[in-house]
DNA sequence: CAGAATTGTTAGACATGTCTAACAATTATA
DNA sequence: TATAATTGTTAGACATGTCTAACAATTCTG
């Protein structure tokens, strides 16, 4: 409960700031701040603005009208939100079923937030039921039908365990 | 990635306020200013200001050095953000196995932006594998040992399961 | 019950991050 | 290439939520 501000390098904003930069500029394409600001849903001013702070952090090189590039530091901040991102994101779609859309939502809004640890326990989460065949056939068809009924399936109950032959 | 805030009823910090004080006044207890404050680690100031707002708002009832109540209004915002909290909580530590602490602290942040879907579906996960036997045989036991050895169980492979009689 | 200790409030500064309005630079095009 | 359209910047307002310092009310205690 207690909101210790855990100090972390980087506001949520800037973040999501250097994401999309990193996004934008994936092939070596020029990033624009009229692009930064309509994937972020903010003004151009605010772009600038943010630009000129991730300068001055040295996570982004940025001159006035001019190119706007991530620092080798930036791109390593940028590149470890999005490996966040994609893990939540194919943590809400591939494990709990949720569409691509909210998927995505959710994930931009958790990856500033969760725990190094939490993230990596569900990272492996998603591996795991992606590679475990067990995992694939008794969790998640079964978690289906959970969803879908909102009682267990015939087969899941302490008796069929040992039943089953 | 598009940051178009979702109109949430609370911010973050209003739904922690509203969260404490319930928690402080459970089976009527009397709740403080300074209680409220150590909780989420600001200063007395912050609380005051907190209540305020929260008071026009008609969530709190508060009178100047007098007592510090939910309203039946507030009571259902602040039973909400609890409900959520108690379910990541639950998620974090029996399905991922992290330590109570981590996730408390992923609970408290995550609660104020997870979408009401995605919430729905984490909860029935966390019920799903705590009912189901087959969940918690198959899939708690063999993702323990996919944690620790980085590498699947021997029943986990394709061939093991059409093999095993 | 009076002074001391504690708790709570007010006023106002500050940080973050957004916005609008006005202006400047760049780019496209007639 | 001059002008128009677009893109980008600056300046400054504003909202949120925090803080410190100073003061006020309440409560404890000798």
């Amino acid at each position: 409960m207690v909101r210790q501000e855990a100090q972390r390098e980087q506001t949520a904003s800037m973040e999501d700031y250097l994401e999309t930069i990193a996004n934008l500029g994936e092939g070596r394409k020029v990033v624009r701040v009229k692009q930064i600001s309509e994937m972020l849903g903010v003004k151009m001013p605010s772009v600038t603005s943010a630009l000129k702070k991730l300068s001055e952090q040295e996570l982004v090189e940025h001159e006035r009208y001019g190119h706007i590039k991530l620092t080798p530091e930036g791109d390593k901040v940028a590149r470890d939100v999005i490996r966040r991102h994609k893990a939540l994101t194919r943590f809400f779609a591939q494990a709990l079923g949720i569409d691509h859309e909210t998927a995505e939502e959710d994930a931009c809004k958790i990856e500033h937030v969760i725990s190094p640890l939490s993230m990596e326990r569900l990272a492996k989460f998603v591996e795991f039921i992606g590679a475990c065949p067990l995992g694939r056939t008794n969790f998640p068809s079964r978690y289906e039908y959970y969803l879908e009924h909102g009682e267990l399936p015939q087969d899941c109950s302490n008796r069929s365990v040992k039943k089953r032959k």
